[in-house]
DNA sequence: CGCCGTCCTTGATCTGTGTCAAGAACGGCG
DNA sequence: CGCCGTTCTTGACACAGATCAAGGACGGCG
């Protein structure tokens, strides 16, 4: 990938959006693009790492592992956010391990130099504002996952991903949403199929359809 | 509470330690000191404010409410700690109740000082690197809470509590270190007696007695 | 001391979700 | 097109933990 390229990637993300073009420019020229495979690993939780990065197209799975390998999903990572940005700071091993969901394209973003831009009191504030953000979906997602049984989580992820649509498009795997539910594959196929049953919901390849005013008279309790 | 005793407290803290003298009184001119007494609510989730907040003394419980008025702990706030910081930036609405557990002592920091410090380099990091310290707790915590059973958790809450030790002194009820587990009070109430009488613990009033070398055999999965 | 409210315990039962197993559907590829 | 690995579904079962209910212990206070 080029060097105009990444610039572009930069000044398009909402992120660096108001940065200075020479600022933009250092930075771009120490950035390393990444193309990522789906399934491919981007890092691996624990192991040491000086970057971090902003997700340019795909999707990317944040996960820590428990007791007997068990995998639990902390965050699905969209396209325009930044992750690992936790490395820039304190510790230097990744809290977490990433793997892409779907064909991605990450740009590393090294250590120093951001150091650097926090010194631009609007950079920064976009920077903590960020932090903050991420604070609130950790708390939102603890609460979440301990209070909202199956299908209540779901409703919520569909919302979280792409809105209060009627028409979704599911990229994902349905064993990768179970996971994303903090469910066992097999729970999340039978809450489908009695959603189906309800017709509640209407799932054909990646299509799933909500009926007319679905979100209007859904209580997120 | 008079003035010095307000410097003092600041100057104590971790978090306000490397902040030159003045900037510190200026700082110790506008904060607001509070007591609160055990079970008082210092604020509810999603009002709003405009201070952050730091405990000199006792221990607050941050929680959010769920469907049919489920509480569900975040975090329990220990002496030293920050919270309530996300109210700086972006949103102005508390994300979390806070609720006194014992008798305490909050500091309360007005938004617009702490923005000012926020220039100051080394404040910046310590700032950043504490709000970085908390997503990763909140990470763990949903690891915590999604994969390991009740028994795990409560030594983990003891160790995250007051470290490896042998003897514990717990000032929370037990009713409260169930919510703060995730837990009913009954499941809780039976894992003691269980530990109990496979010997594990020896609890009697507020004091909780390992046997020797307990940790060092403990595996955190 | 005795009362009362709260916390704690214990038992019985319920339920959502996990696990195991096996077949069905799907999708990529030769 | 047919094969094979993966994903998905379905059923039977297990189990941690929640809930409901009731009794017991404790602590503060008159």
């Amino acid at each position: 990938m080029d060097f105009e390229t990444v610039v572009r990637h930069l000044a398009a993300s909402e992120f660096f959006r108001g940065i200075a073009p020479q600022t933009l420019e250092r930075l771009a020229r120490i950035t390393i693009p990444k193309t990522l495979a789906k399934n491919q690993t981007l890092f691996l939780e624990g192991r040491e790492g000086r970057a971090m990065a902003l997700l340019v197209r795909g999707a990317v799975r944040l996960t820590k592992s428990g007791p007997e390998g068990k995998e639990i999903v902390i965050k699905i990572v969209k396209a325009g956010e930044i992750f690992a940005e936790v490395i820039l700071f304190e510790q230097s091993a990744y809290p977490v391990s990433a793997v892409a969901v779907e064909d991605s394209l990450v740009l590393l973003l090294p250590k120093p130099e951001i150091s650097c831009l926090l010194e631009s009191a609007s950079f920064r504030n976009d920077f903590i504002a960020m932090l903050m953000r991420k604070q609130r979906y950790l708390a939102e997602r603890i609460l979440i996952l301990s209070a909202h049984d199956l299908e209540r989580r779901f409703f919520g992820f569909l919302r979280a991903q792409q809105g209060e649509q009627e028409l979704y498009r599911l990229r994902l795997a349905k064993k990768e949403i179970a996971a994303a539910l903090g469910a066992s594959p097999e729970s999340f196929s039978r809450l489908l199929a009695r959603l189906k049953e309800d017709q509640t919901i209407d799932w054909r390849k990646d299509r799933l359809r909500l009926p007319p005013g679905f979100w209007r008279q859904y209580d997120p309790g």
